[in-house]
DNA sequence: TATGAATGAGTCTTCATTCAT
DNA sequence: CATGAATGAAGACTCATTCAT
């Protein structure tokens, strides 16, 4: 996965930990930080003290600052970003696929704690440090095929026709984002457990999914008020 | 040394915008630059420089910066905090609560377009500048109040037993905050026209509230598949 | 004593405290925290806090900071210089001169506790802020008076050889500043209880008229072992 | 992050004076300023500027301000107070006691010219900067056997019963301190030559050994008259 | 690879001073 | 007299970046 990087393996004495060399060991570090604190608040010494390396090397490494959000991005985040939505193909109902997105993704971010809260903080949010970066990640077809997907079951009437198919996505990525990102805040200001993997999943898909379902007969439907 | 003290009027060439004196704009500019740059990358500089006044003004009026963050929330985001939940009472059911938080909440952020991006940044997510500061101005028992009216519906079977009562809140203002932030973003990606509020009132609404209903008869439950 | 201040009485309203005005409640703030802090690094609003007034005020009545120890210097410390020499006249013996000195600066630092301070710190001291404004106040007449008298008593063998009549004034001021700067400080470090006046007055009194006396029979003279 | 190293070579354009490397250039320059103008009127500016460095050199080797004075204190100060008392034993004469401190304090200032000025404003003065830190490098033991042996030799009337044997110790230090920090003031002011160090050693020890002599008959000793 | 030394540009903050009222 | 508002200049401190070794 994370293959293009600069430097090349001394020929004779084999490296120790195969995968966490200094360059890992300094993505690692950069990505635990950004999460906690954000990129703008984050300093290279910070990074290379965590690494356990001086700045000096992350120069080394990345050359510049921008190199290094580079690498966050195109060796992390894109990876997960594709593992996520390779899968998404025409044909599939938007219930499946919906599911599947979720799962998959709360499987990456499981393996990456860090993505939740720096996708929030670097990607969605305007001015976000990465946000152009990611949008060169999008796989803008897969997003397609599922917005229609979305568009042709409201056509048919099996999806309520309130809800805007090209939002769906952003509903949906985001609210898994959004719940892991805040999951310990939650815990602790409402001083209840953690809530496990399984049960944060069926909370999501069950809001998605239920939440696309049309209107119950019975229930009035809440629509807002015209001013 | 006596500083802080409330809004007098401003002496020497007269204020330009009457209603609005120094203070006031510095708090819309710092407000402004946070939403775009988010906390830590916004200077005291550039706010000053945004209000057309010095960057020693801004010690004048908050002395420090920790201060002026401080005037942020207690001065903006605590009043509108307020107003979204004051209006939350015993006895309501969980869709009329739901309802109103969301129309209250985006009739909010019109006036304070700055809201959703801080709020995503500042007070959600971990290391956010703002977050303990918000934290004093949470009103825990309205919270309290729409999470049972949750849960109550859910013993009678007519709120998806999927759902999780508590993590509701954090769904709903959440997914608002989230839209609310990204729509330029969104519209901007995918090529589409900024929705209307209520255009965006009905898809979230509608997701929520149509998120809480059971499933319909025929429709298969998505449940997380075990390892 | 202190009568050329700027400001007139206002013609109907008598003055509430005679001697105690706005500029003389600054003069004493500042004296107060010059002896605490230097100079250097105290700065007007501290002054204008501790005279339970305005920064703005005290640029009223000074106009430059400059000004400020001219005041200092020209209505405070210039009259006890002169209370302190004034009494030196030809004719009198050493002795008589010192024990008369010493005894006139020590009444006058009781009425005027921050002089010790200010004399080591701003006076004695390269640099010292107020050096060059006091010079312009030394009485050389009547130092010169003194030092004649010593040298006179050198010639005739009644006071040690080993004295330099010039610097005797040096040792002479400067130990009654020295101890009532570090009296405190003394008594704090050695846990002692702060000396009376008169035992000050005897240590200091003592050790300079002693001093002064020719080496006693039997006692080694110490000279500096030449290297 | 990890500053305040001891010295180790300067890469780059070569050191200018060998032995003397940047951390030894800043100190050197740093206590000629605080000499000349006491520690709160000098800047980072100023010392980096004396040393031909640039300001940040001076936090990359001290970190904060109060390290830089840390330094002074125990690198400087320190090792001098060290050498000044560590011969001054047990059983030894006041006398010989006092005649040899003011030696090898007129030896170690030969050395380091800046001591006497900074002793008298930042350590004697009230609020002086160095005072605490110099506090934990006094020799109390030492000065203990002092002003013991003073009023042993007090006891049995050899030395002048009017003398505060505690307060000797800060005469002496204070005299010599005093002397040496005014006397280019004083040869100035009185148009003088600077004297020798042997004569200004003979004035101090002197009028130190002398001033402990009892009166000599014929002498009016000079006491306070009561009030 | 790796690092200690060095720096310029920039940040927050302080403060004397000015000025309209 | 008195003050609140305003500012320019300067201070300590930070940090990405460079470079010789």
């Amino acid at each position: 996965m994370q293959t293009n990087r600069k430097h090349k393996r001394l020929p004779g004495r084999p490296v120790t930990k195969p995968g966490h060399d200094a360059r890992d060991l300094l993505l690692a570090a950069a990505t635990g930080l950004f999460a906690k604190q954000g990129v703008a608040a984050t300093t290279f010494a910070e990074i290379a003290q965590q690494a356990g390396l001086t700045p000096a090397m992350l120069h080394y490494y990345f050359k510049e600052r921008e190199q290094l959000l580079d690498a966050v991005v195109d060796e992390r985040l894109g990876p997960l970003i594709t593992s996520v939505w390779a899968p998404v193909l025409v044909g599939h109902g938007p219930e499946q696929l919906i599911a599947g997105i979720v799962e998959r993704l709360l499987a990456g971010i499981e393996k990456m704690p860090w993505v939740p809260s720096t996708w929030m903080r670097e990607v969605l949010n305007e001015g976000g440090l990465l946000r152009n970066r990611v949008l060169r990640h999008l796989p803008f077809e897969k997003v397609k095929i599922l917005s229609q997907s979305v568009a042709k079951q409201q056509a048919t009437g099996e999806i309520n026709p309130d809800l805007d198919s090209g939002l769906i996505v952003f509903s949906l990525i985001g609210l898994v984002m959004l719940h892991m990102a805040t999951i310990h805040f939650w815990a602790e200001v409402f001083q209840r457990n953690i809530p496990s993997r399984e049960a944060l999943q069926r909370h999501i898909t069950g809001l998605l999914l239920n939440g696309l379902q049309p209107r119950l007969a019975g229930r009035r439907t809440a629509k807002p008020r015209k001013k």
